[in-house]
DNA sequence: GCATTTTTGTGTTGTTCGGCATAAGATTTG
DNA sequence: CAAATCTTATGCCGAACAACACAAAAATGC
C-alpha cells in the first residue's frame, strides 16, 4: 500500500453518485481524500477493524469476505471499480465485519469521515444515492442468502460464474470472463469446497458448458449455463 | 385486512427514526398515511409486488421470507413494533423480492411515497436514520448468509432460539420465547427440515438446554445454547 | 361433537457433499 | 536452476442431512 496524488476526477467522472454534487461539494471533496494502491493480494481493510472513512475503489478489483466457522471463508461480494467498499460498517457506526483484499493491484480513495457527512447532510440527492445503494446490495445479499443454502453444488458454481460474468464483463474475444480468480476463491464465493469447485468447473467443461485455460473461464454455452443455475 | 383510523401518535412516540421530525413534518406524514390490521397468516405482500408505501410495522409479528428452489421457504427476517417492513425495495426501486406473512394479528400503517419522499430530502437526519437502518440490516443478512451456510444443523437452530429471544424477547417468566412459531417456520428460518427442526428441537429438550411446551419454547441453559451456536 | 385437516413426532433410506490422501503441474524464491 | 511452496486435479470414504413413509396428536371446520 502506498499513497498517491490525484484521482478525484475518475471519482467524479465515472460514478452517477458523485454527479449530483454542487461546486462547493466538489471543492470539499477534493480537499479531504487520500488515494492508496495495493497490490495484489494484499489486505485494504479486515473484520473487526474500525473505518477509516468512505472507501471507494478507484481502479482493480477486491474481493470482500467473511471468515465463518473454523475460518473458513464466504466471499460476500465482489466489487468493481468505480464503487463504495466497506461503506456498511461507515453508515451502521459499526466495525468492520468483511475483509477486503485485493485480487489485482489497485487504488483506493478514501473520503474523510468529516467532509463525507457534510456532504450527505446538505445534498439529499446523494444521500438519496446513499440509501439506493444500500438496498440494492441489501437485496443481493437475501438473494444470495437464498441460494446458497438450498441450491445444490452445480447450481451454485453456474450461479457464481453469471455473477462473475455480469459483475465484471467479458473481455474482447465475447466470451471469455474478465476476472482470473483462483479455484479457491470460487469455491469461497459458491459455498463449497476447493476440490468441488474444480470438480464442478471440470464436468461442466466435459460437457462444454465453459472452456477451461488456467484461470481463464469462458463460457461456451450461456442458456446450459443458465439452465443449472435457474434449475438449482 | 381493514383499515383503521389512528396509529400516528404510536409511530411517532415509539420509534426513534421518526423523532427528527419537526412540526411540519410530522403534519404532513399524518396527512399521508393509512392503517391496516392484518389477521394471524394474512399476506402483508408478496415477491414481485410493487411496494405501495413505506410500511411501518405497528402491533404485531411478521416474517419476511423468500421463495427459493421448488417453492422452498427461507425466512430472511422478523420483524417486531415499531420497525419498517419492505423498504428496501421501495428504496432501490424496485419490486418486491421477499413476502411478509403476518405470524399474529398486527397493525401496519402505510406512508405514503410523496410524503416519505418529501421528509427524506427535507431531513438530513431522517435519511441518515434510514441509511443506518439499511447498512444494520445488510450486516445482519452478510453474517446470516455465512452462518447458514456454515453451521450445522444443532448450531443453526441454536442461533435461531437465540436470535428469537434477542429479537422478540422474554416472556414474564424471564425464560420463556416471547413468539410462538410452528415448527415449519423454525425449519424455514434454520434453513433445515421440518423433520429435523423437531427432531433437533426434541434433543435440545433431552439434554436441558430448552423446555417445550408445545409451541412455547423456553431457554433452560443459556450458556449451553449459546456454546452450541457458536461451536457452529 | 364428529370429521377433516394440519401439525408434530419418529424411523429408514439414499444422496450430496465435505474430509482426506495423493500426485502432478505451476509458480515463487533463494 | 534447483528447492520449496502453492495450485490444480482426482479418487475414496464417511458424515450430515434431505426425502419419504407413517402414525399420533392437536387444531379447525361444519
Amino acid at each position: 500500500m502506498e499513497n498517491q496524488n490525484n484521482c478525484i476526477e475518475v471519482l467524479v467522472q465515472n460514478n452517477s453518485v458523485f454527479k449530483t454534487l454542487t461546486e462547493d461539494e466538489m471543492q470539499l471533496l477534493s480537499e479531504n481524500y487520500t488515494c492508496s494502491s495495493f497490490k495484489k493480494n494484499e489486505i485494504i481493510f479486515k473484520e473487526a477493524e474500525r473505518p477509516s472513512g468512505l472507501l471507494c475503489l478507484q481502479q482493480g478489483k477486491v474481493k470482500i469476505y467473511k471468515e465463518g466457522v473454523g475460518g473458513r471463508e464466504q466471499i460476500v461480494r465482489m466489487a468493481k471499480p468505480v464503487s463504495f467498499i466497506g461503506y456498511r460498517a461507515l453508515f451502521a457506526n459499526e466495525n468492520h465485519i468483511a475483509s477486503a483484499e485485493a485480487i489485482e493491484n489497485s487504488v483506493v480513495c478514501t473520503i474523510h469521515r468529516g467532509a463525507l457527512e457534510q456532504i450527505l447532510r446538505q445534498n439529499p440527492d446523494f444521500a438519496m444515492e446513499i440509501i439506493r445503494s444500500l438496498a440494492n446490495e441489501l437485496g443481493f445479499a437475501n438473494k444470495r442468502t437464498v441460494t446458497l443454502t438450498q441450491k445444490h453444488i452445480r447450481g451454485r458454481l453456474a450461479e457464481s460464474l453469471l455473477f462473475l460474468k455480469d459483475t465484471y464483463g467479458m473481455e474482447e474475444d465475447g466470451h471469455t470472463i474478465n476476472i482470473y480468480l483462483s479455484r479457491e476463491d470460487i469455491a469461497h464465493l459458491s459455498n463449497m469446497t476447493t476440490s468441488n469447485a474444480i470438480r464442478t468447473l471440470s464436468a461442466f467443461a466435459k460437457e462444454e458448458v465453459i472452456s477451461i485455460n488456467g484461470r481463464r473461464i469462458s463460457i461456451k454455452d450461456l442458456k446450459k449455463l443458465e439452465r443449472i443455475s435457474d434449475l438449482g
